[in-house]
DNA sequence: CCATTAACTCGTTCAAATCGTTCTTACGGC
DNA sequence: GCCGTAAGAACGATTTGAACGAGTTAATGG
């Protein structure tokens, strides 16, 4: 439980205040030199505002705050947001008091000093599941809480996603879980992931058995086909369905990638696929490479179409 | 770096309001005073009004909206696709072949007419995935297309959800799926209707063990426990866990509504609980009525304890 | 610890937007 | 016709927000 002093003395600059209740910078300079807001002045003469003074302004004047989290978080928005340190036990504290707010925070704020999803969802949210996960091992969370958890964060990733740039619908990359793996976000930060570096990345859904992912990689024929696997329920049918997918996908030409952690290393050994990731990172720098190689066969065969 | 759209609940000027509905700044301005739009005031007195505000108007006044993308919202203009009948079908087509944006338009153009999330949810969202459910029987569609389908009306009701008004924070109702139940949809649509309501609404998530719903409970005391029901997997399981449930509601003075496809009525007699929702709509209507209820009852205990 | 550098903030100016108000126009009922 | 009501245009006074060069802060890398 972090401190909660100096929550109150915390000190704003007009700039994130301005952000905080959907004003322009310059007003907010204006208010505070009309004495409406309080401010603390650094050696230098820049305006800093305590975030007490920040809410009593929000009170008094009735005004709107538009991002909460930033007059509500103790110690976000610095430069220091940006450090990984201390911040996936923040966000698995956030998720489990249910406190969507500053989860957002600390997403948005990561997402917004320009972290790659990549990186965020590695070293914060992966994180921060696992710990979730431990906690429940030692009976210290409840299934519920993690439950819970998994809602919020698919919310915060729908709305990272909405605020990415639409796709090139030249790329198609097709992902699922396997029949009986329900772990969603795995398979939702992929999409985001490979969405990131300018993939039409699109998660079919979880549980889905591998006739239909055959049937969707015969339909579709996408250019990459990604399957996280949290869960195996049986081993043997799993392997098969792999091979028959992997049959399909290698006469459409789609990569496969795999990744999850129920894919142990001596599972791997029995499969074939293009890429395994381990993590996010190792997902986006696949799709970067993978992208780049595309774009240069399509070259050459808009080319070769050109002089036929 | 990365382009970040406009914030959740931006504020709009009288001006871009204005605009985005086809009305005069000056008729703006005159129902912004005559309290059918709630506005803030900035600090020099100028209106600014919050974009579920704007939404509830428009919704309530069965408005025109002639530029819904200054309401971060896509829709035609076009009011016969208000229409209910043949809505469904446009939906379920949508969905098939996997265009979000018309199933966003088909959406957002109902609620943005004014039409209650209810009667979305019932008549066109639940006819569609009846529809490709049937399609699948025989073998007309693929499962990954249906599960890309939830996919697909996930991301849109979770941005549905973003779009209402804030819920008053008094009032908190918890929902779950029962274990084995992985039908996320249900539940979501249940959420978005009680908060609709101005419900505190949150679903915990799906196949959540009863034991942990008892322990949820226990914790939060919600005023409303709502349960969607589309799976069973062991009946007398099911039975015995919903007992348990019962008994811990009834301590915390919780009341339980239970609904989905799965109640047969020949089961729903071996159970006890506050209300059966057939729709979506009768969920509204008994959120509705409860919360009347409940608004009335902690009145009168702040009157007790006033006197006291 | 200090120098470097990128990002932020300062104070100012100015155009555009908004305020409250008044006036004109349009529409429907009696 | 005439009244009441609602919508929209017009206007001077005020507020807001974007832009700018100069100066400050703080993250980074010796």
């Amino acid at each position: 439980m972090p401190p909660l002093r100096e929550s109150t003395d915390k000190l704003l600059s007009p700039k994130q205040v301005a952000k905080a209740i959907g004003a322009s910078e310059s007003s907010l300079k204006r208010w505070c030199d009309q004495g409406l807001i309080k401010t603390v002045k650094t050696a230098g003469g820049h305006r800093r505002i305590p975030v007490h003074e920040a809410l009593r302004f929000v009170r008094e004047q009735n005004h709107a705050v538009v991002e909460p989290h930033i007059l509500s978080m103790t110690a976000t928005t610095d430069r220091k947001a940006r450090r990984i340190e201390g911040v996936a036990e923040r966000l698995t504290e956030a998720l489990l008091s249910n406190n969507e707010l500053t989860c957002r925070a600390i997403v948005f704020d990561m997402f917004l000093a320009g972290e790659s999803v990549s990186r965020i969802f590695d070293d914060v949210v992966a994180a921060a599941f696992r710990a979730i996960g431990d906690k429940w091992e030692f009976h210290e969370a409840e299934v519920y809480q993690e439950r819970c958890s998994c809602q919020i964060m698919l919310r915060l990733l729908h709305e990272l996603r909405s605020h990415q740039v639409p796709p090139n619908p030249s790329c198609v990359a097709l992902g699922a879980t396997i029949e009986g793996d329900q772990y969603v976000l795995p398979g939702t930060m992929a999409e985001i992931v490979l969405r990131s570096v300018d993939w039409d990345a699109r998660l079919l859904g979880t549980s889905i058995p591998f006739d239909s992912m055959v049937k969707a990689v015969e339909t579709h024929s996408p250019e990459l086909f990604w399957l996280s696997v949290s869960f195996i329920e049986d081993e043997a049918a799993f392997i098969a369905g792999f091979h028959r997918l992997s049959a399909a996908a290698s006469k459409t030409k789609t990569a496969i990638v795999v990744g999850g952690r129920a894919l142990t290393s001596e599972i791997r050994t029995r499969l074939s696929y293009s890429a395994f990731c381990d993590t996010m990172r190792h997902l986006e720098e696949f799709g970067k490479t993978m992208r780049r190689q595309t774009d240069i066969a399509s070259q050459k065969s808009r080319k070769t179409r050109k002089n036929a």
